[in-house]
DNA sequence: ACATTAATTGTGT
DNA sequence: ACACAATTAATGT
């Protein structure tokens, strides 16, 4: 079900066909459908996933129970957080719900060390996935303190959008206000106006992204 | 096909 | 943010 042509396609930089070997030989082919919860905040970490198909939230709780979400996970990454936290306490910081039924292979954390030193396709695979999140998390960073909710609001459409891979979105209105900390309202009358300039068209349950949309 | 109902979306304050 | 209206999709008859 699983070959190395699969993990060569969702994984190019893995190259190293020794590496590839190892993967399939250790790791665990794992479906999980939209809602379940993947990973939560203070579980221990003991694999790491390499995903395969669908997408996964991720997002992040302050002290008062708020979640701020801090990105999407898509295909052919890996969730960054989870490779620091075993470096570190082995606690997760973060909560992982997968949004569409996605397919992961699961890597026992105790690989990582030998993998690091061992195959430079695996060191450049963590590294950049850690520069590719770091990179989004600060976006979305500058996207809450420094743009209004309608510029947020777009980045939320085009995140999810390039995570689901279509310009279809399935998703309420109430529930986009709650990944973006907003009232359904505000999020109801940003999109009409969204609609109204013609970037994307609005029914229930459904967002499409226009062309326009940019 | 029609009526009922629950969920989602729209609007005024 | 709240209250309520309007619309839509799903379900039963």
């Amino acid at each position: 079900m699983v070959d190395e042509l699969h993990i060569k396609r969702q994984f190019p930089i893995l190259q190293d066909s020794a590496l590839q070997e190892e993967i399939l030989a250790v790791a665990t082919y794992k479906e999980v459908e939209a809602g379940t919860v993947l990973m939560d905040i203070g579980r221990y970490i003991k694999f790491i996933p390499l995903m395969l198909s669908g997408s996964i939230k991720i997002s992040r709780e302050d002290e008062n129970g708020n979640e701020v979400l801090l990105y999407f996970l898509e295909d052919g990454s890996t969730c960054a957080m989870s490779l620091m936290c075993c470096m570190d306490s082995g606690k997760s910081n973060i909560r992982a719900v997968v949004e569409e039924n996605a397919t992961l292979l699961m890597v026992p954390i105790k690989y990582m060390d030998e993998w690091m030193s061992k195959y430079q396709s695996w060191r450049y695979f963590v590294m950049q996935s850690y520069a590719s999140r770091f990179d989004e998390m600060l976006k979305t960073l500058d996207s809450i303190a420094f743009h209004s909710m309608d510029k947020r609001l777009e980045k939320y459409l085009r995140d999810r959008s390039n995570a689901l891979k279509t310009r279809k979105l399935s998703i309420t209105h109430q529930q986009i206000a709650y990944d973006l900390n907003s009232s359904r309202e505000a999020v109801s009358r940003l999109l009409k106006k969204m609609e109204n300039m013609g970037i994307i068209t609005l029914g229930r349950n459904k967002i499409e992204l226009k062309e326009q949309f940019s």
